[in-house]
DNA sequence: TCTGAAACTGTAATCATTATAGATTCAGAT
DNA sequence: ATCTGAATCTATAATGATTACAGTTTCAGA
């Protein structure tokens, strides 16, 4: 019992061995993240981020399947759960789209309200193109668990078209306002975009509702 | 000048260094889209490729600089020129939108108003993930010239996120809406998505305008 | 005919990623 | 306390895409 918080304060509980499993996935993401920041994400190796986290290549391919743009991404399958449950779990009388707008705008390159470790890895990601597909990737692989959210938020089947295009263009969000100077005015236009449609000219634009 | 004929009907015109090149330039293309049909895309190497079309590997990179996927993609540039044109050119009346509706509904998925050759190709693309992504890439790519078209015939400024946003989102369609069962059906929800925005309650959906 | 650029070649790198086979370590059962 | 199988890790050697290089051929234009 009193290893626990020798090797962190939230592991899954069991064994020694998850923990140091763990602690091996959070050296290689440490060390790709520190030789990223100094040497660009191109200046470095994947050989060179396995010796600096002192575990071999074959290891370093084993913790992270989808190759080295991954190392920096340890959460890859949360992000679509805290849009669903955002939606699912939305007060009432809030719409789907503006439970989704709170949300993501509380979010990745919308907030400046981050630890400053976090912001370097943000800045890492949104300069360069390599990164930020991926992280796109990340988004867009949520887009079924999305769908079925907003499809039973608003009776409609999930598999309905215009479910899985709102539920896409929403995911597509960050990379496309994620670069703009700035970000969460941004964020807002697109979500105006997509609660009104696109009006033919730029007078009859209405206030946002809510 | 009866050279013309023999290397093609189209050619830019210039000399016989000219002609060798896109010789050879299709040389490639097709046979990376035999092979890859044959064995599938990740059943061929560059290697087999460059072998069939006679060349060595520095010169298939010479000439398809963007790797693998880009090999049976001879038209890169010209698609985002199609959309633009669409939308400068389009009939008094009709509106941006519906502009962009029926040029994109001609193209790449959604009809099958195509020669044989295309349509295997169309086929390969389509159940090729990375050929998808690639496909996808060069769409994106062509975001700002859509967007410039957009902003000037709607007069808003190109760089308004709304235009953004709006051309980005159209030419998300074809990889969106390019797997359904009904293709051309789903590029129309997505359309009328776009155009009067997300109804909170399916009820509320009004006639497609136009 | 001469000359420089363009296109092509073979060769050898670099790098990510995967496969293999053996060693070590741990969890749970005996 | 010991045994056993699975999980983790290792070194090593592929494979395959991509780039660098240095030299050759071929063409266009002076």
């Amino acid at each position: 019992m009193r290893f626990r918080l020798r090797y962190g304060v939230d592991m899954p509980t069991t064994g020694r061995r998850e923990r140091k499993k763990a602690q091996t996935r959070r050296a290689l993401s440490e060390a790709a993240l520190r030789l990223f920041c100094e040497h660009g994400y191109d200046g470095v190796t994947v050989a060179q981020i396995a010796d600096e986290a002192d575990v071999s290549i074959a290891t370093l391919f084993a913790h992270v399947p989808d190759g080295k743009e991954a190392l920096i991404f340890d959460d890859g399958a949360e992000r679509p759960v805290w849009l669903a449950a955002a939606v699912r779990d939305r007060p009432p009388g809030q719409s789907v789209l503006q439970s989704l707008r709170r949300c993501m705008a509380a979010r990745g390159p919308f907030t400046n309200d981050l630890p400053p470790e976090l912001r370097r890895k943000r800045d890492l990601i949104v300069s360069t193109p390599a990164l930020r597909e991926y992280s796109r990737k990340l988004w867009i692989a949520g887009e079924g668990t999305l769908a079925e959210a907003i499809a039973t938020e608003s009776g409609r089947a999930p598999s309905d078209m215009t479910v899985r295009a709102l539920a896409r263009y929403v995911l597509e969000i960050p990379g496309l306002a994620g670069t703009e100077p700035d970000p969460l005015a941004a964020l807002n236009a697109v979500f105006d975009l997509l609660e009104s449609g696109w009006p033919e000219s730029p007078e009859e634009v209405t206030d946002r509702p809510g």
